[in-house]
RNA sequence: GCGAUCGUGGUGUAACGGUAGCACAACAGACUGUGGCUCUGUUAGAGUGGGUUCGACUCCCACCUUUCGCU
């Protein structure tokens, strides 16, 4: 069993959980950053594990192109070459269908990729993709999917979805077989993923066809793209209506601070997103407050921490003033500082919200959180 | 002193006898399973004075200014 519910909130789907892996455990609910190429940006493995973040994803495309599977195999798997010692997860790169640079076109056998480095094509299919997060050694890997863009038709969202179910059941097989002499305990966990776009029946039907494989966790992808926020929360209860109860729920992309309480509220597990890390890249700060930019003008003088509320190693010595001299000016530390910020500050916000869950309080926490988030 | 030359937002520039455009900077915002990328708004300009003209940043004159040359 991959997956332990601990605590139910009375009042809604949300619950702390444990997700047990090969290479340790997590409590859910959990916020993952995004460690593309097993590094979250400007953030070193040490400073993640300071700060409790103890599960990160990494991107097998994009790890396939540099180093390279048979490097990454050669060393040991991507833990002996970043030795962060967190729960490692890699995605499998459908969600590169969503990128221009990289996607060049797909068929019911597999995608067509571009590697940006040397112009080369790649063709890549669900069993290459699973061999490929073996190889890569992650401790959860996920289903290659077929990732529907928000301006796409019904038509081609509901073609996405045939073809994700496809896939899924593609890989499910392949991942099965290429493990079936390795230990339940020491295998690599895989996922499903449900697309749909923003159609509740093609939802529906995407994950009712997944639950029929038995995944060990389900993420709901394709969403936290743009779309209405009501959209998204709808799409998760739509899901959540059909997919097992006993198994974590992943909504990939989420990083949006209230949104991620939304999403708890309505049975998500676990979350990923390079929302933190980005906008501290560009100067937004999460705080207990709302977000706010650092790098306008007002802050060029404030001797204030980043966020008051906070205990972070940041907030605790650094005034905005530093920071958005150094981020103004594009100084590497200043993105380090605000990336460190913004992380601990979703870090922090998904330990009380399992405190909450436990002690029964969620909706209560989550009211008031966003009152003072959205100052109302 | 004489001659030539230059003068357009904070900076660098463009066009034109008929609404002064662009880039950067500044200011504000966006960003959600690659990207210190990118995108969106906003502010802000004709050296001074006169003349010609229906109309002048544009043509003419004077002064001031820049740069160069000559004595």
């Amino acid at each position: 069993m991959a997956f332990k519910v601990l605590a139910r909130d009375k009042h809604s789907l949300a619950r702390v959980g444990k997700l047990i892996t090969r290479s340790g455990s997590v409590e859910t609910p959990f916020f993952m950053p995004v460690a593309t190429k097993t590094a979250v940006k400007h953030v070193s493995p040490e400073m993640l594990e300071a700060m409790g973040v103890n599960a990160t994803i990494s991107n097998s495309f994009v790890l396939s192109l540099r180093p390279g599977a048979s490097v990454v195999k050669k060393l040991g798997g991507i833990r002996a070459l970043s030795s962060y010692k967190g729960v490692m997860f890699t995605d499998s790169g459908g969600f590169q269908m969503y990128s221009p640079s990289l996607y060049k076109g797909s068929t019911d056998k597999g995608v067509e990729f571009k590697n940006p480095y040397s112009g080369e094509r790649i063709f890549m299919t669900p069993e290459q993709n699973m061999q490929l997060q073996l190889d890569l050694g992650s401790d959860v890997a996920m289903c290659f999917d077929t990732m529907p863009l928000i301006a796409h038709s019904k038509e081609a969202v509901s073609l996405a979805v045939t073809r994700t179910t496809n896939w899924a059941c593609r890989c499910k097989e392949t991942h099965d077989a290429l493990q079936k002499k390795i230990s339940k305990k020491k295998r690599q966990l895989l996922f499903g993923i449900v697309q749909g776009g923003i159609h509740d029946d093609l939802r529906r039907v995407s994950a009712e066809a997944l639950t029929q494989l038995d995944f060990d966790g389900f993420s709901i992808g394709g969403l936290a793209l743009g779309e209405a926020k009501e959209d998204e929360y709808r799409m998760i209860e739509v899901c959540q209506g059909y997919l097992p109860r006993n198994k974590p729920v992943y909504l990939m992309g989420a990083g949006n601070p209230v949104e991620l309480l939304e999403a708890i509220e309505r049975g998500c597990d676990m979350f990923d997103s390079r929302f933190p890390t980005m906008n501290a890249r560009h100067g937004n700060i999460f705080s207990w407050k709302g977000k706010y930019i650092v790098t306008n003008a007002e802050y060029k003088t404030s001797l204030k921490p980043l966020d008051e509320g906070c205990a972070c190693m940041v907030c605790k010595r650094y005034s905005r003033a530093y920071i958005c001299h150094l981020i103004r000016n594009e100084e590497g530390v200043g993105y380090q500082l605000a990336s460190y910020h913004n992380l601990y500050f979703l870090q922090e916000l998904m330990r009380r919200v399992r405190k909450a869950i436990r002690a029964g309080k969620f909706k209560e926490f989550k009211k008031k959180f966003i009152r003072e988030y959205e100052g109302r």
